[in-house]
DNA sequence: GGTCTTTTCTGGACTCGGTACATCAATAGA
DNA sequence: TCTATTGATGTACCGAGTCCAGAAAAGACC
């Protein structure tokens, strides 16, 4: 019989689904270091080797949420107003990603109190998400503005951290917390300002009163 | 007979000492993660747990020199000029930190190939240092002046961020790498300012011809 | 109908990091 | 000499992640 998707080979299930719900279940139970892989698929109805075939590590399914979010940002850029400066048009694009999470619907990764804090698991799992994004940022400042190119990378990791960090912070505000975007924005935009002040190449006045302990804004080599 | 350290119960020995150079030169001989930690400790003559004792974590062995100079930042805090905002102290401090590294010691974690990239393991023991000195670094801000409180978590993460980054780009320039504090500086500086120009409550004017997407400079909460 | 090929899924065995626990060894102090 | 403390060892275990060989389910081509 012809299957719906065109290509060849035997039809995936809906076992990427069902493995998500599972683990949600389970999580919810027993959280999410309680929770064996082994559990999860077995509950799934589905071998272990199938959880690795659809995800190749354990901590992607705490990400599951924030990843479809976070592959729009990509797309943010493309659409970004080309008259803007890059440290704004990043600044932007970093709003509009944080509106695609309502209020209510806080990730796994950042609610779990199981995973939170000491888990080195949770933050290996978060940096390779702002890899990735840094990644993208710093490609896109660069292509903006060649001038940008030796503090690409520190500025995109910087306004990642910044904007992870208020998400954490903004997870862990009670369910009476503002939009996700309105934490970003603040802690953004001092990023994005400072960046924005030593690429346009005027000295910023009020911050040396006393003489910068080497040549502050000498780019590197 | 009366032990050096006036402690009771059986001396250490040299295990710690012993562990790290054993691992060193298996790190060289085979790199970091065809490396194992029977290996390592069989090569010290001493028994897998001994190493557990030392180091919790593999990925310690990776830090070790990092870590030695990285316990000195509450000290750069500590004799920081009280008259200077608290973000020339933190820029400060860290370039005081950074001028711990000799150009030609560049440690392990970042030389290593092997473990550089894709490893999920490094970016999570990097990220488990710097969420340490976040804390202090937070810490310090927050004392220094409290109308940080609402973003000196963003700003800790965000300088650091940018500090680390740098140092990463440090280690892969080649032999000739300028000194790491200069790469450390070039990429805090736009930080610190960025972030002391939002304190001092003057509006950054060169940054938005266009109109913020939101309230800018508005606190959280 | 048959064979290919391609893909999903399964089973089993394995490695390695990390933990738990009971126990021994060596020291200081009483 | 007895005891408390701390370093070191042995053994057993758990769970994540990898590898590989092969079965199940489909399309494609004859």
């Amino acid at each position: 019989m012809n299957h719906a998707s065109g290509r060849a080979g035997r039809p995936e299930g809906s076992s990427r689904a069902i493995l998500e719900e599972a683990a949600a279940e389970l999580f919810l139970e027993q959280g999410y270091t309680g929770s064996t892989i082994a559990q999860i698929s077995r509950r799934a109805g589905v071998s272990r080797n199938t959880f690795f075939h659809y995800f190749s590590v354990k901590s992607d399914l705490l990400w599951v949420a924030v990843d479809r979010v976070l592959a729009g940002l990509p797309a943010a850029f493309a659409d970004a107003d080309p008259a803007l400066p890059p440290t704004d048009a990043v600044h932007r694009a970093l709003l509009r990603v944080a509106d695609g999470f309502g209020s209510a619907d806080v990730p796994w990764a950042l609610t779990h109190s199981d995973v939170m804090g000491t888990s080195a698991e949770l933050q290996a799992s978060a940096v390779a998400r702002i890899t990735a994004q840094a990644a993208v940022v710093a490609r896109f400042v660069q292509a903006r503005d060649a001038r940008t190119a030796a503090l690409a990378e520190p500025f995109a990791w910087a306004v990642l951290a910044a904007g992870a960090t208020a998400a954490a912070i903004w997870a862990r505000s009670g369910v009476q917390r503002a939009p996700l975007a309105r934490y970003v924005d603040a802690a953004v935009a001092p990023v994005c300002a400072g960046f924005a002040q030593h690429w346009s190449d005027a000295p910023v006045t009020a911050s040396h009163p006393h003489p910068p302990v080497s040549g502050s804004r000498d780019p590197v080599r």
